[in-house]
DNA sequence: TCACTTCGTCCACGAATGCA
DNA sequence: TGCATTCGTGGACGAAGTGA
């Protein structure tokens, strides 16, 4: 049997073990620094080990170590695989769990800042929460460096914890730049200031005019350019993000299906049911039955 | 660049639901 | 029971997207 298989039939048939789990002793008016440092924790877990919870304070990022497992936030279901980092925003109903052919080992640290709903918005956590690296034993050290920090309850520590949120922050941006695209299109300016736009204004009324226009090209080059990038077309990625974004509407808030359709972008709320429908498999109010 | 295909929007209509 | 509102479906047409 090769090592790796024997390894994960090993971790199948073990019991959860919580090697270390820590919470911090500064609260808001102690800690005057941006990023606060909620709790943090190493588990082993076994097959059965599950979390799933409505809302807690913050939001939780999980680096695997070892094995597999899942995570769900909203309506999105994502593997996390040995290496991988996922971001959770915990305030909103959440679930994560060992792959039980191959459970996983976790780094996990809960992280509070009044600018990471802005930055999750930004990278696009709703879509896709699971970040890949080039260099992933860079990130795990930051969560070694964090755990280490949670124990000390000291303004020192807290500044330290400072730097290791933005360090970990800077590796989460940096893997969803331009740096890891095609070479053809990496650094190119205008694609980068695209899609800065895109995630800032997705909900207003982009045309094909307006997509070559930012990015500074031809209609055709922008295409060519879009495609090597991403794989598909502007409108086709714009529409799944403006899908993620009413996902989440329709969970967290009762708004008609209409207003949500205007609030993403749709002018046309009857438009934007077909559409929802066409990427999700079910209408939006069935969606938001099941969710809740 | 251009011809062809696919997509997005608008309109009309019907079903389901809530309320007076 | 009738009316208003919300949501879903189908067809037509112009705009967007693709490939040579």
């Amino acid at each position: 049997m090769p090592a790796s298989a024997e390894g994960a039939l090993r971790r199948s048939l073990r019991v959860t073990r919580i090697v270390n789990s820590y919470y911090s002793g500064l609260d808001n008016r102690t800690n005057p620094f941006n990023y606060r440092l909620l709790r943090a924790g190493w588990i082993m877990a076994g097959a059965d080990y599950r979390i799933e919870r409505a809302s807690v304070p913050g939001h939780e990022f999980i680096f695997c170590l070892e094995g597999a497992g899942y995570v769900r936030i909203a309506a999105t279901l994502a593997r996390v695989e040995a290496g991988q980092l996922v971001w959770l925003p915990v305030e909103r109903p959440h679930a994560h769990y060992p792959d039980p052919a191959n459970p996983w080992d976790i780094l996990w640290l809960r992280i509070e800042s009044p600018n990471l709903g802005r930055l999750a918005t930004v990278l696009s956590v709703d879509s896709d929460p699971v970040f890949r690296f080039a260099t992933p034993d860079d990130v795990r050290r930051l969560f070694e460096e964090a755990l280490g920090q949670i124990q000390q309850h000291s303004l020192v520590a807290a500044a330290a914890t400072e730097r290791t949120a933005a360090g970990l922050m800077e590796r989460l941006i940096d893997s969803r730049s331009t740096r890891a695209l095609e070479p053809a299109v990496a650094g190119h300016r205008g694609l980068a200031g695209l899609m800065q736009e895109m995630h800032l204004h997705y909900n207003d009324v982009w045309t094909t005019e307006r997509f070559a226009e930012t990015c500074r090209v031809s209609k055709s080059h922008l295409f060519r350019l879009f495609k090597l990038a991403f794989g598909q077309t502007p409108n086709a990625w714009l529409r799944g993000y403006r899908i993620a974004q009413a996902k989440r509407l329709l969970v967290e808030t009762d708004e008609s299906i209409g207003v949500i359709a205007r609030r993403v972008g749709y002018e046309d709320p009857l438009y934007f049911s077909r559409d929802f429908k066409r990427v999700v498999g079910l209408p939006p109010s069935r969606f938001r039955d099941l969710e809740r």
